[in-house]
This record gives structure tokens, sequence and C-alpha cells, in this order.
DNA sequence: GCCTAATTGATAATTATTCTCATTTAACTG
DNA sequence: CAGTTAAATGAGAATAATTATCAATTAGGC
């Protein structure tokens, strides 16, 4: 197993995959360490990089199937870009947002949501039940706006 | 050229193509044709199906091209769903956000958008400056949830 | 420490997307 | 409305992204 690098989002997916009745492995372990310390929204290759940094050869497909559980599991979360690729980012909980730099992808939280005191009458009346929203903003962090 | 199934779609498009200096080929015309008349989220492989019904042999390449400019021109937008997967519908103008049937990918258009009013203070506070935003609701349209 | 089901690695297979270039065509012109 | 030309297309090759397979490994409980 894998020691001397766990911090808070380790444990808290530890937590999670316990709950579950799933493994924590040093492979699932290395993902949340790797997005977490980035703080950015990274893809699948870079993720995979990062994590081979830290443990040496590591398969693509558990790279994959490790994202694909975390975002179930809300662990992580898949953003989209304008040019039509996407990344995945750290996020603990289900109702959080997120803001990214177009610039450096950067990847901020926000807990407060729009759509939650939208008034959904006029989509209603179209006899549509909503049950979920996406929702993501895009622009410019604090670091990138200066350094324009 | 194309006759006989133009309707205010194609038109919408065409005017905007000539205004772009950009040509109203067959193929861009059908492609608006399938994605408005079938009222829905299409992938590219349904785009490409339902454009050779139309016009015969169609290169695969060109459905690309051209969900790609539409995106680009505001004709169409691209959607994400849940599962990981995307589609493309058609969608007049920039600032319509859609709520899309999780059951039969219906797409439904709302223009008021949830976010206009939002007061971003606390996420400026981070010094980030929004300059755009992506959002969709998910759900039930009226017909799926009468039929379950 | 042992056992077992879960997980991983390596790579093959599949699917999705982009590129290339010869051929075709929409739109403009007289 | 025939001629011209730059834009667009088709076909398939090339590349990239994702998923599947299965033998070998390992986390977690006893």
């Amino acid at each position: 197993m894998l020691k001397g690098f766990e911090c808070t989002e380790e444990s808290y997916a530890k937590g999670i995959l316990r709950g579950k009745g799933l493994k924590s492995t040093a492979q699932r372990l290395a993902v949340v360490h790797v997005l977490h310390t980035s703080g950015k929204s990274l893809s699948v290759g870079e993720i995979h990089n990062g994590v081979k940094e830290m443990l040496g050869a590591t398969g693509l497909a558990t790279i994959y199937r490790t994202l694909e559980m975390f975002e179930d599991l809300s662990i992580v979360k898949r953003l989209h870009f304008p040019d039509g690729g996407h990344g995945y980012a750290f996020s603990q909980g289900e109702h959080v947002h997120h803001m990214v730099c177009i610039e450096c992808r950067g990847v901020f939280d926000f807990p407060e949501c729009p759509v939650e005191s939208f008034d959904y009458t006029s989509v209603e009346k179209q006899g549509f039940r909503v049950r979920d929203h996406f929702i993501q903003l895009f622009g410019q962090c604090g670091k990138c706006a200066e350094a324009a």
C-alpha cells in the first residue's frame, strides 16, 4: 500500500470506497492525489502520466475504470470545454458546481446553485419534469487575468 | 441543389451561411433538416444515417465538418449526457439553454437564463471573471412521463 | 499468514475523430 | 446561362480515444 502522501482528500475517498465495499488501491488513491494537487482539470492522459510518476507502470485501463467509478461516487467531475474536449477534476459531493479558467484550466468550486432558485414554471408548462442539471462557468481566473 | 423540403429552419441556416460567405450545400441543409425534424439530440452516426437517407452516399467527414461549423455559428448545440455520451441538437441563437429528456433524448428550449440573475459576488471574490456558461437540464418530457 | 473476490496490467479490439487530396459544385460574373 | 474559381465533398487512410479480455496480483477480512 501507499504511504506518506495521504491528506484529507485521500481520506475522503477512502471513506467513500470503504462505505461501498470497494478497495482503496494505490492506483485509486494516486488518481485522487494527482487530481487534487493539480487544482485543475486534467485529461485522461495527464492523469495517467501523473499516476505513473507516483507508482511506476500503471495500466491506462485502470485510469479509465477509476475515473468512471469516481464519477459515479461523486469524487470527480467530468468537465467539458468549449473546444469540444473534456477533462476530470476532483470534486467533493454531489451538488457542487464549477468554474473553469479557459486559459489554465484551473477549477474553482462554487456551492451556491444558480438553478436552485430558478422558476421552472415555463418549463413545466411543457410537461417536462426537471430531475437534474449540469452547470459550468467559463472565464479567467485571477492569476491568468493578471498575467494578461 | 436540394428542393422541396425547405422550411423555416433551413432558410435560417441559409441566411447565416450566406452572411458568412459560406455555401449552402445540400449536405449542410440536410443536416439542419435531420436535426430539426427529429426534435431531439442525435449522435453523429444518427445524423449521418439521416443525411444518407435524404441524399444517398455522403461522407462521414462532411458530417463532422458541418457539425463543427454549425456549432461555431450557433446553429446547433452539442449536448452532454450523464452516461458520458454526447449529441447534437438544432438550436437557433446563442443564449438558449436546453433541457433533455433522459429517456427519449428529446430536446426542449428555454430562453430564460437561470444564471443571468445569479449573484457572482462570491465567485468574483476569488478573482474569477465569468465570461460564459453552459447549462443543461435533465429530466423527463411529458410523453415519457406519461408512458411510465 | 491465508483466502477470496476484487482489481490490475498488457494488449487486442473497437469506436470515434481527423487528415489528405483528387474530384465536384455553389455562387458569382459577364 | 456558360465559364470561372474558391469552397466543399467523398473515400479511405491515419490517428486518437475508449473498451474488452483474461491471466496474474492484491486489499481486506478472518
